[in-house]
Order: C-alpha cells, then sequence, then structure tokens
DNA sequence: GCCTATCCATAGACAGGCTATAGGTGGGTC
DNA sequence: GACCCACCTATAGCCTGTCTATGGATAGGC
C-alpha cells in the first residue's frame, strides 16, 4: 500500500559520486551528507549503501583506503577516481535530461 | 557497461495516470503520447506498459474497457478513477520534492 | 501477397533498493 | 561495572519494477 522507497531508484550512484566529488568520506559520512543535505528527505540505508559503493569499486569510479576518522576510528575512505569524475558528468546530464522530458510529459506540452 | 533504461525507474505508474488524467486512451497510445510528448527521449517498453497498467487496474487506479479505435481496431481503453487521480496527486508531489532533494545534494547547498 | 503500423499480453531475466541481521569501538552516564 | 548511544562496516535474501524476448492479431497500403 505505502510507496516507501526513500530514494529515487537509479538516482543513488550519481548521488554518491556527487558527494565524493566535494571530498573523500567514509560509508557512513555520504550516508549523513546526503541525508541532512537533503533536510532529511532523502536516507540511504546502509543495505543500498554498501552495496552501491561495491559496485563504484568494481566499475573503478572510486577507490578505497582504510583511515583513521576524526574520533579516533577505523574507517574506509572513498575517493573519486578521474573515471568516476567523468561518470558524474555522464549520470548529471543524464538525470537532468530525464527531469526535463518527464515535466514535458506533466505538463503535457 | 551501459545503463539502458529509458525511463526513470517509479515514474512509469505517474506519467501513465499523468496521461490518462488528460483522456482515456489505449496502451498504444499511452506509449505514444509519453514518447512523443517527451521528444523520443522517454520510450515505454510493452514489456513495461501492460505489467504497469495490470498494477494500476488492480489498485482501482485506473478501469478499463474494450472499445473500438478510430481506425476499427479492438482496443482497451483505459480511463482514470477518482482514486487515481488522487493518487496521480501524490506521486506529483512525491515526484517534486524528491527532484528538489536530489537538486540540493547535487548542488551541495 | 507482403509489409508496416497498430494493438494486446505474458514469461523470464536482471538490477537495484530494502529488511534484517551481524559485529565492533569510543565515550558518556548511572 | 554495566549500559547505552553514536559511530562504522558489511552481507544475505527479498521485492519491486523495468527490459528482453516472444507470441498473436488486424487494417491499410503497395
Amino acid at each position: 500500500m505505502d510507496k516507501k522507497t526513500e530514494l529515487m531508484p537509479g538516482t543513488l550512484d550519481m548521488l554518491i559520486l556527487r558527494t565524493l566529488a566535494r571530498a573523500p568520506l567514509h560509508g557512513y559520512g555520504i550516508a549523513l551528507s546526503i541525508k541532512r543535505l537533503s533536510d532529511d528527505l532523502l536516507t540511504v540505508e546502509e543495505g543500498s549503501l554498501y552495496p552501491a559503493l561495491q559496485r563504484l569499486l568494481l566499475q573503478g569510479w572510486v577507490k578505497a583506503e582504510w583511515k583513521m576518522t576524526e574520533t579516533k576510528r577505523r574507517a574506509r575512505y572513498y575517493t573519486l577516481t578521474a573515471a568516476g569524475r567523468k561518470q558524474l558528468g555522464v549520470e548529471l546530464t543524464r538525470f537532468e535530461q530525464m527531469v526535463a522530458a518527464i515535466g514535458r510529459v506533466l505538463q503535457g506540452a
């Protein structure tokens, strides 16, 4: 009955890449950043986040290394690669096109 | 390698409801309408369209009846119900919120 | 007689997000 | 000392939704 998705399917990779384009971050930090910037409207569940990060690693769009956080915890920091930056561009363009196209259909030109 | 989706997942039901809000149509006509209004950017495959229509029927958001087209063909016309109109509103609101939220994340407020 | 556009519909594959679960640490409170 | 909260990673299995691949049928044009 209730459509409960907390994300727009297909946009998660783009959101992660965009977040990492600002600065390297660990998974938890990425989720927090997205949540905060969206005023709590977008919530990235762990079960979505980590598989997504695995995908991005496999594609070579991000790389990862273990570091210590400021709070002295072990955490895996993800960094955008050059390919990742390029991919981000592709996805941004596609997203904007899609939204524009949907807008035209909704509008009923 | 190639992200090939012709639609933004999760938006199809909304697009169909919006299309039917203008006038009752058969499946093929719905697909054409969306394709044209979006300047061919959004293509609704049959394998997506008919399952979607079944969903909408089950939810009671549209009803269907067999009629003849202007070109003398048997075709199943779908009409928006009151509940469907309400649902369309819900989905439109949600979509706009989502897009706005994503925009904020991309922007990096 | 054939081809294209029009029309319906389903089965099965597949991607991606969600639920549920599991485990570990630093720092504060009672 | 026991406990809880915030922090942090990760996986298995489910579910929803879209795509691919089929299958079938008819009207009209060439």
